[in-house]
DNA sequence: CGTTGACTCTGTAGTGGCTCCAGGGTCCAT
DNA sequence: ATGGACCCTGGAGCCACTACAGAGTCAACG
């Protein structure tokens, strides 16, 4: 438990959020805008650090901000039903499900199309799959 | 084999590239400037839709805008090394594959945090993973 | 008390790769 | 001559940041 503010690069160290994605965020609406010191320096309390480390994480599990904001919502609601949290977590991975498979059949063509002939352009088989692909 | 030139209405059907598309291409430089009817229409031919094609193949195999235009310029001239077309490939199936098992890796998190209580936020297992990672 | 140097502020513009729109002009078949 | 499909330009918007300029603040050290 931190009990003194801390300033925005405080914020940042202890986050490994960027300082001017904070700002960002809070420009967006999704970071409370905190009190300021007499100079106008951000002073952050714990409950910026609890908030943004939630939307670090969401980040990091690929959530849009959109998404974050709504989960966010929802965790202020202890007592509402979490069925919405449920349908975003698995449309979420469902999302990601598609794009591993479609990275695995782009994987499979840029194997097929690697070991290029070694010589020049005009026998190329990768210029020549790019021009008309084998199929 | 195209003999008469046609619209970029035509293009687009051909290549399945959107229309807007095919004018951002143009102006950024990556399809040469077609002829233009009296009323201003592009009049393209043959080579802009195998030129096309061939910047569609490589945004679906997941190149760069940059990297096209250097396979193009590749392309062009038959007589050169094509360890350069080799090194791109290398490179691109590198992303790839770290990007898939970025995912694989998320996915398993986003496993991880379904099935979630059914009940309230207070109890969900979602919101309380991002609250605090599982370990 | 003054200075130094790390830190922070605002506002704006740029990134990639499109996509969408308004407000107009063109083309061609009827 | 007209209708409807097509096309034009220029500019803004999308996402989620990132970079920068030019200025101001803070705290420690001498």
């Amino acid at each position: 438990m931190t009990l003194q503010p801390f300033n925005i690069g405080g914020l940042s160290r202890q986050t490994g959020v960027n300082i001017e994605t904070i700002r960002y965020y809070e420009k967006i609406g999704l970071l409370p805008p905190p009190a300021r010191s007499q100079g106008g320096f951000r002073q952050y309390e714990d409950r910026h650090l609890q908030r943004l480390r939630f939307i670090r994480r969401g980040r990091d599990l690929g959530f849009s901000i959109d998404s974050i904001r709504a989960l966010l919502t929802l965790a202020e609601r202890p007592d509402s039903p979490c069925e919405g949290a449920d349908q975003m977590v698995l449309l979420h991975l469902d999302e990601v499900e598609r794009k591993i498979a479609d990275l695995t059949l782009l994987r499979a063509e840029l194997r097929k199309m690697k070991n290029c002939c070694g010589r020049v352009v005009a026998q190329c088989q990768i210029i020549g799959s790019l021009v008309a692909p084998r199929e």
